[in-house]
DNA sequence: CATCCCAGG
């Protein structure tokens, strides 16, 4: 079996969010790792080919090998990117077709995360069990010790400065991918709440009549979405932020919302299963939208902990930044420079200050577009 | 809303 270059890992397998020219270099490569009880049975690294998905090729590999469907075969792959909605489908097709199997994708970037198609396909794999891990430190040590010819080197951090920090922001983007969409389920499931009566010709709600339970988990969901849609927003403007102060006020207030929706989702679990529980059966004979009302209630229960989760990754996220420089230039910038703490993002060769704090708002990122060959240093 | 999976041997 093959392993990977050392370099080719480095340049291939890096998450910074963006690199010099020239931008394709970084292809995909999908690494995986067939076991059985512990034990390999294959283990190999696989790229596109033919204008082929490197995912759709392993899944014809995996096909091809005619795993016995009974077993619990165990698949580990490591991407760079994330696959898309095509790739997707077919992955959770494989994984449909094989029960007992276990895959599990891990990945370093998220490809083109900002298009519904890619967040759709994101979901999907979600929704599938096929859960889909943005790798953190220890996966890539892990990847590094599996596929790449290491020689003995263990996995350094040296390799990428911040790596656990873009890690970080990478796996809070993609929960909140996932939390967009799931709420968008929710909202459909509490409309069914509403049921209509035909006798009294009105609708009623489906937890105990009380249209306050139904008014709140609306609300709830509505709102829930809006500020995922915020936070979304602010994930991508937050490279801009100069102001360090800024920066910490954004990852604060993300701990302290999130944390707030995880209280207000355990109110609403309460409050629904509580009013779900006192219901009486002659209110709706028919048990119209039971199915709805359980799943409503359970959904509720489940972004207790999402939510929680995305505050302890926002809290990690603020403790990583607060004792290193990582709240200033390692968003966005893959040069070097490590010397400058908490430094704004300015084009460092640039002479005199480029218009102090005040007045027009500065696009730094520009004076790299406009000036390709500025760029020496192959910092990655 | 950001640039991004070359093709062929
Ligand atoms: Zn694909």
């Amino acid at each position: 079996m093959k392993l990977l270059k050392q370099e080719t890992f480095c340049i291939q397998f890096n998450n910074h969010r963006r690199v010099p020219w020239p931008h394709h270099r970084r292809k995909t490569y999908l690494c995986y790792q067939l076991q059985l009880n512990g034990v390999t049975y294959a283990s190999d690294y696989l790229r596109n080919k033919r204008g082929r998905h490197a995912e759709i090729r392993f899944v014809e590999k995996i096909r091809s090998l005619k795993l016995d469907k009974d077993k619990n075969y165990d698949i580990t792959c490591y991407l760079t990117w994330s696959p898309c909605l095509h790739c997707a489908r077919e992955l959770v097709d494989l994984k449909r077709s094989h029960r007992h199997l276990t895959l599990q994708l891990f990945t370093s970037r998220l490809y083109y995360h900002w298009f519904q198609k890619f967040q759709e396909g994101l979901h999907l794999l979600y929704t599938s069990q096929v859960p889909v891990i943005v790798m953190g430190f220890q996966d890539f040590s892990d990847c590094w010790d599996r596929f790449v010819d290491h020689q003995g080197r263990a996995f350094g951090p040296e390799c990428w400065d911040g790596l656990e920090q873009r890690s970080k922001n990478i796996q809070q983007r993609l929960n909140r991918i996932l939390q967009v969409f799931s709420i968008v389920v929710f909202g459909s499931i509490v409309n069914e709440g509403y049921l209509n009566s035909p006798s009294e010709g009105q609708e009623f709600c489906v937890y105990n009549r009380n249209p306050g339970a139904c008014g709140y988990g609306v609300t709830v969901g509505v709102l829930a979405f809006l500020t995922c849609l915020l936070y979304l927003a602010l994930d991508v403007y937050f490279p801009q932020i100069s102001s360090v102060k800024d920066r910490k006020k954004a990852v604060l207030s993300d701990i302290g919302v999130s944390a707030f929706w995880a209280f207000l989702w355990f109110v609403g679990f309460c409050y629904l299963a509580n009013q779900w529980q006192v219901s009486k059966p002659r209110d709706n004979p028919l048990s119209e939208g039971t199915d709805a009302a359980r799943a409503a209630i359970a959904f509720s229960f489940f972004s207790i902990f999402t939510w929680a989760g995305q505050a302890v990754l926002a809290f990690q996220r603020y403790q990583i930044g607060a004792d290193s420089a990582l709240f200033s230039q390692d968003y966005m910038d893959p040069s070097q420079d490590s010397s400058m703490p908490y430094a704004p993002y300015v084009e460092p060769s640039t002479g005199p200050d480029p218009a102090g704090m005040g007045g027009t708002y500065q696009q730094p990122a520009n004076a790299f577009d406009a000036e390709p060959q500025g760029y020496q240093s192959q910092g990655y």
